[in-house]
DNA sequence: ATGGCTACGATCCGTAGA
């Protein structure tokens, strides 16, 4: 079973290059952030036609996410429980005996600003919202632009970032109050080469560069992470023309159903 | 050198992203 993450930065846009992914990588789950489109302007039709139903919570310009699945989305919720928020940030579905979080958290702008205090808000709701899931189901992902390179390794250039945001420590203090939860970093079960990111900035020819931040993640339960055989970044699709500027990232789990071998 | 792209919705520039 494949489940991925990809910020499509406009599904309007990326729609061709989405389509041409979900044939390609064969993904069973994908969470999708930064639509930039209301629902009902959603092209349903065209990813049930590549064979994928959907859930979705969008909204006009700004943010937006959605499920994507093979199989039937049940028990859809949309938002953090008692966190009121205007953005379109956080859908939950259930998959079986999987429940999916796609989540958009805040990009902060800068540290001290407005935007850095709603993004820390928002992560301390995160995270009481993602221990009341951990007590209900077992088997949790959550997947999406998490907006924080969690270590130094996740980040290009490690000192012209310090302190900045997606790096400062209240930031990474919150990601690591999501892994204190029982999640894990499905990405670091397993060795990785040096130098893997998620985001390279659209200026300066960033990603030519290779330079970037990984700041999109798959989160994995306890349960789930003994059955996660792989999570790699599939850099491909930033290689298309009029890309994304992030890439999905993709993670694998074996379909055991039994408690021991 | 605090810029540099890209998407969007409103114009021929501002807001936002990261």
């Amino acid at each position: 079973m494949k489940l991925a993450t990809w910020n499509v930065n406009s599904l309007r846009v990326r729609l061709p290059h989405l389509t041409d992914w979900l044939a390609q990588a064969q993904p069973d789950i994908v969470c999708v952030q930064e639509l930039k489109c209301e629902d009902a302007k959603f092209p349903r039709a065209e990813l049930e036609a590549a064979g994928y139903q959907s859930a979705i919570s969008g909204q006009k310009t700004y943010n937006g996410v959605a499920i994507l699945s093979r199989s039937a989305l049940l028990d859809v919720s949309t938002g953090i429980a008692g966190f009121q928020d205007e953005h379109k940030r956080v859908i939950a579905a259930t998959l079986g005996e999987l429940r999916v979080i796609c989540v958009y958290c805040p990009n902060g702008q800068a540290v001290g600003s407005e935007k850095y205090a709603y993004k820390l808000r928002w992560f301390a709701a995160l995270k009481e919202y993602l221990a009341a899931e951990l007590s209900r189901h077992p088997g949790l992902a959550v997947a999406g632009d998490f907006n924080v390179a969690p270590e130094d390794r996740d980040v290009h250039d490690p000192k012209a970032w310090e302190g900045q945001v997606h790096v400062s420590e209240a930031e990474r203090s919150a990601w690591r109050a999501l892994l204190a939860l029982g999640l894990k970093d499905s990405f670091r079960l397993f060795e990785q080469p040096e130098k893997i990111y998620s985001w390279w900035d659209y200026r300066m020819m960033g990603f030519r560069r290779n330079a970037g931040l990984r700041i999109d993640h798959v989160l994995v339960s306890a349960e789930l992470a003994k059955r996660c055989t792989a999570c790699k970044v599939d850099k491909a699709p930033r290689k298309l023309e009029r890309p994304s500027d992030h890439a999905p990232v993709i993670a694998d789990f074996a379909e055991d159903q039994s408690i021991s071998a």
